[in-house]
DNA sequence: GCCGTTTTCGGCCCGACTGTTTTCAGTCG
């Protein structure tokens, strides 16, 4: 993906630029635009010819210039005449933790180390003794980085990292003086990666909150161990946490800070800039000096003139300015949603009965539920023969008459084949309350292959809702190659929704192409594809991916009243 | 390198921890 090119070559380039001690300013704008370039709604070549690159903030004229000639030549002089100066060798150094610009640049230019590898042995065989600044524990502390770096490969799935930052947030609530606990960083906006889990506490005894979290049993080694801060890596993930102790009418103004993100922040202090204040981690303060909010987020906000912006938006992606405007969407909630409408059975490869799966989301407080079991040519997921679909149907109907306070559709998540045709007869999708059509097999097909095949199994007619329409995996699978401007205009034209499945793995659609989509005015099932009525809490991750695309309650067809949602389905959309 | 109802030049966000420093630079978030 080009985005993502672009932004490891601005990177790049801003990485040298450091070593090279050039205008942090303008190292800051490199920084910048690898941000922007990974966040970008749409492929940069399709912006760049469509001209909506050059409206994006935080891209003038030069940069821009740049993504020009990358798009048509592959290349960037700039990237490659720095590298030129500074090899790769020398930004792998500067990625381990502890080694910076600095110490980079004098390891490459005094004394020719220009890989991890020559770092390493050097440092293990004593060359450093003697380097001004190296003594054992610098020494011992770049060993340890290369060893970790090798350990920590990427970020983190949200599904990972928040039940552990959860879990470290209830081990730390029974130290003795703490008072209150939150989640921060990239895992309160809920980014569908994490690279660390940032904790704030407010305490009456910092000292020993930092201690026995240092101690905690899950703690593989201690970054760093202070009154106020401390950092560690966990066993086993090795991810890296974070925990810092704020005073409590501090808590606001830190949480917003640490929230992030970071351009989200950088706009908040230009803004506070401009009404003569300061903003920091303590609080907003005035010209004197003097605190004049800090306690709450809110008041921070306020104080600024900004409404309050949910974590989940805080992406510098036009909230701010929306923002001053009081002109924020009212974004869907957990509480909104009524029903659970992609979930599967042992019937195919879920591993409880409908009455199972239907008493567990009325235990939710659903209202009501949809079971979609496998079509037959997913015969790893036993998928549902015509007959057995049938069966199930009964099962169903046996279900809503037991007296049951929640409803129970009948569906089925049918594939849509590799050309295009549904894995059901039309007789029976059509006796359904609700069809989702998902892709489960070629996925390599060419872009115009993926894209006529979604686009025919709209143009039955039959599909309520896409599934996991971009097929990505995190981590492991990315999205097809699919068209997905006229895959959008079909769904708009044949009025079917997109779903957003909470999956942790999945989060799909991605909180980018729900924007995109919405623009389109589409509408949106979010589900959880549960296989096992503990996974229907996943919902919560499906709501903030939801959240992130800045959808509303009404974007949403399943946080309807049962009659409506199922009004929605016979055709009123 | 970006940006502009005060500016096309001169601004551009701020603090904690570590290690080695006897007063601070480097790194990180």
């Amino acid at each position: 993906m080009v985005n993502e090119e672009l932004s490891h070559i601005f990177s790049d380039v801003a990485d040298i630029l450091e070593i090279k001690n050039e205008n942090p300013f303008r190292i800051r704008a490199y920084r910048r635009a690898a941000q922007i370039m990974e966040d970008l709604p749409d492929d940069a070549g399709v912006m760049l010819a469509d001209g909506r690159l050059k409206q994006v903030p935080g891209i003038g004229k030069d940069l821009y210039t740049r993504i020009e000639e990358y798009i048509h030549t592959g290349r960037m002089a700039v990237h490659d005449e720095l590298l030129q100066e500074f090899p790769q060798g020398v930004l792998d150094i500067l990625a381990i933790p502890g080694v910076g610009p600095k110490t980079a640049k004098l390891l490459f230019e005094t004394y020719g180390i220009d890989s991890v590898e020559k770092l390493g042995a050097s440092a293990e065989s004593g060359a450093l003794q003697g380097i001004k600044g190296f003594k054992e524990k610098t020494i011992a502390n770049i060993l340890k980085g290369i060893a970790l770096k090798k350990s920590i490969q990427g970020r983190f799935p949200l599904g990972t990292a928040l039940p552990i930052g959860e879990m470290i947030i209830q081990e730390l609530g029974k130290v003795r003086g703490v008072r209150s606990l939150e989640l921060a960083g990239s895992i309160r906006r809920r980014k569908e990666t994490v690279g660390d889990i940032d904790i704030l506490v407010v305490s009456d005894e910092p000292g020993p909150l930092m201690d026995a979290f240092v101690r905690l049993k899950d703690i593989e080694r201690v970054l760093s161990h202070g009154p106020t801060r401390s950092s560690a890596i966990l066993k086993n993930t090795h991810l890296q946490v974070d925990v810092r102790v704020v005073e409590k009418d501090s808590l606001g103004a830190a949480l917003a800070y640490f929230t992030g993100s970071k351009t989200h922040n950088i706009k908040l202090r230009e803004i506070a800039v401009k009404k003569g204040y300061k903003l920091n981690e303590y609080g907003v303060f005035d010209m004197n000096g003097r605190k004049i909010a800090g306690a709450t987020e809110e008041d921070v906000y306020d104080i600024l003139g900004l409404q309050f912006v949910p974590p989940e938006i805080r992406e510098d992606q036009g909230e701010i300015e929306m923002a001053l405007e009081r002109n924020l969407p009212r974004l869907i909630g957990l509480a909104d949603i009524r029903g659970d409408v992609h979930m599967h059975t042992v019937a195919s490869d879920g591993n409880s009965t409908v009455g199972q799966m239907a008493l567990s989301a009325q235990a939710l407080g659903y209202a009501y539920i949809a079971i979609t079991d496998h079509s037959q040519s997913l015969g790893v997921a036993h998928g549902l023969t015509p007959q057995r679909l049938e069966l199930e149907i009964r099962e169903i109907e046996a279900f809503n008459r037991t007296g049951a306070r929640i409803k129970v559709l009948s569906g089925m998540e049918v594939d849509i084949l590799a050309d295009g045709s549904l894995d059901m007869d039309s007789g029976m999708l059509g006796r359904l309350d609700i069809v989702i059509g998902s892709i489960h097999s070629g996925f390599r097909q060419s872009k115009e292959q993926i894209t006529g095949r979604m686009i025919r199994a709209m143009e039955t007619g039959l599909v309520d809702c896409i599934g996991h329409p971009s097929g990505r995996l995190i981590g492991e699978r990315d999205a097809y190659d699919a068209d997905w401007d006229a895959v959008f205009s079909a769904a708009q034209k044949y009025r079917v929704a997109m779903e957003i499945n909470s999956y942790p793995l999945r989060l799909d659609l991605t909180d980018t192409m729900i924007k995109k989509a919405r623009s389109k005015g589409l509408k949106f099932m979010i589900t959880t594809d549960s296989h096992d009525p503990k996974q229907m809490r996943y919902m919560n991750y499906g709501v903030s991916v939801a959240r992130r695309g800045w959808l509303e309650k009404d974007d949403v067809v399943n946080t309807q009243e049962f009659k409506h949602f199922t009004g929605w389905l016979k055709g009123d959309r």
